[in-house]
DNA sequence: ATCCAATTATTCGTTATTGTTCGTTTTAAC
DNA sequence: GTTAAAACGAACAATAACGAATAATTGGAT
């Protein structure tokens, strides 16, 4: 069973605007309730939209690739370089931690190490690792992003030059082809590489959907 | 049972935000309270979310054993000081605000102002208020205490004094009989006195339980 | 013109959702 | 404590949406 011209349009008019009543649909296609109904069954069969009572519309969670589902995404990777980098840190470190859903995943396996020194400019990454009694926790102060709970700006900046630590953990939104390190921000960018000069080694972690992805700076 | 794009919107909203009322909710959708209601326990069952008497929200799930019991201790007493205290408050103003689990409810109640700019040292009040979109916030750098997420420090003191705002939130441990505060820990104290000096105005959150019981400042 | 197949409109019994009412419980103020 | 107000859930009624069956319409092909 094929899309005809009137499906093509509703799923792009859906696609567009998110969600749609049959009401509005009978009144732009001048069709009955039914022929509608018919349409969007077919459609949520056949493409990625949901059937609700009154419309269809996207799921939302499609809609928007927000922080919460980001974290989902690549779980497993995630997890497995976590493990992977944790090994590399003896107890007693110090180390500095900056934004990403990775990096977060990685405070919590370091809560299994003893007596680390943290500093760090994501907020999650200190509520994780803030509670644990041996460890000594330091936040970065400035400007909280909205979107991940991330501290930037220049006062960031420079309370991150105040500190020399054996370990550097990056996480970063993308990896261009020539190595050069990408965010969609370019203040966390200058985060990062104040915690890059002031640190004795970089671990830099990123799973493979990092690799050629475009950002900004 | 599936959930229907109103009941996918509110969880959108309350993941954001927190928190809602079931009067906001009846605002926003132009529904009975109890088609309300019937979503919000349809979703308490389905999703993380949390219902209270007049409302649903989060639960705040990310803490530990002692300070989730302080937290409980006295919460009626500290909702209606939040409750009173934001009223104060207008859209748009500029305020600091400090440690302390009554400061964290009326963080919670501050997510229904606008255009908020924020300055803490309160890792949790950052959070709260963090996500909403309308808000700057910007989180005083320095040590992470274990037990309750404060900043504290010297850094945090300096990093205070760069700001002048509106007014100054502080809960305290208590209050001695001839007025002075007291708190636990004496840098805590030292960066309220930083954040008094700071303030045009002071508004000072504590509920009875306070008055009289001895701390080491 | 007639037939055929596909699509759409119409009808109707069924189901889902929402509004309304009312007695009960919770909350806040006294 | 007591009381008034607000919020609550259950039950029922009204409305809107639903799917299936069937009839009407459309646009070729013969």
């Amino acid at each position: 069973m094929t899309l005809n011209k009137r499906q093509e349009l509703i799923l792009e008019h859906i696609r567009n605007s998110g969600f749609a009543t049959i009401d509005q649909l009978v009144e732009h296609f001048r069709v009955t309730p039914q022929t509608i109904r018919r349409d969007l069954n077919s459609l949520s069969k056949q493409t990625d939209l949901k059937r609700y009572h009154g419309g269809a519309g996207l799921e939302s969670s499609t809609v928007n690739t927000t922080y919460q589902t980001r974290k989902i995404m690549n779980l497993d990777a995630k997890q497995r370089i976590a493990e992977a980098l944790v090994k590399m840190i003896p107890d007693g470190s110090s180390l500095f931690i900056n934004i990403g859903t990775t990096t977060e995943t990685i405070a919590r396996e370091l809560l299994q190490k003893r007596n680390l020194q943290i500093v760090t400019n994501n907020l999650n990454v200190a509520q994780i690792l803030g509670s644990k009694e041996d460890f000594s926790v330091v936040i970065a102060g400035g400007e909280v992003r909205h979107r991940d709970g991330g501290v930037i700006g220049e006062a960031t900046e420079e309370f991150i030059k105040n500190f020399r630590m054996d370990f550097g953990v990056i996480g970063i939104s993308g990896i261009d082809q020539d190595g050069a390190l990408l965010d969609f921000d370019y203040r966390e960018v200058r985060v990062a590489q104040a915690i890059i000069a002031n640190s004795r080694s970089i671990l830099l972690a990123a799973d493979s959907s990092k690799f050629g992805r475009n950002a900004m700076v």
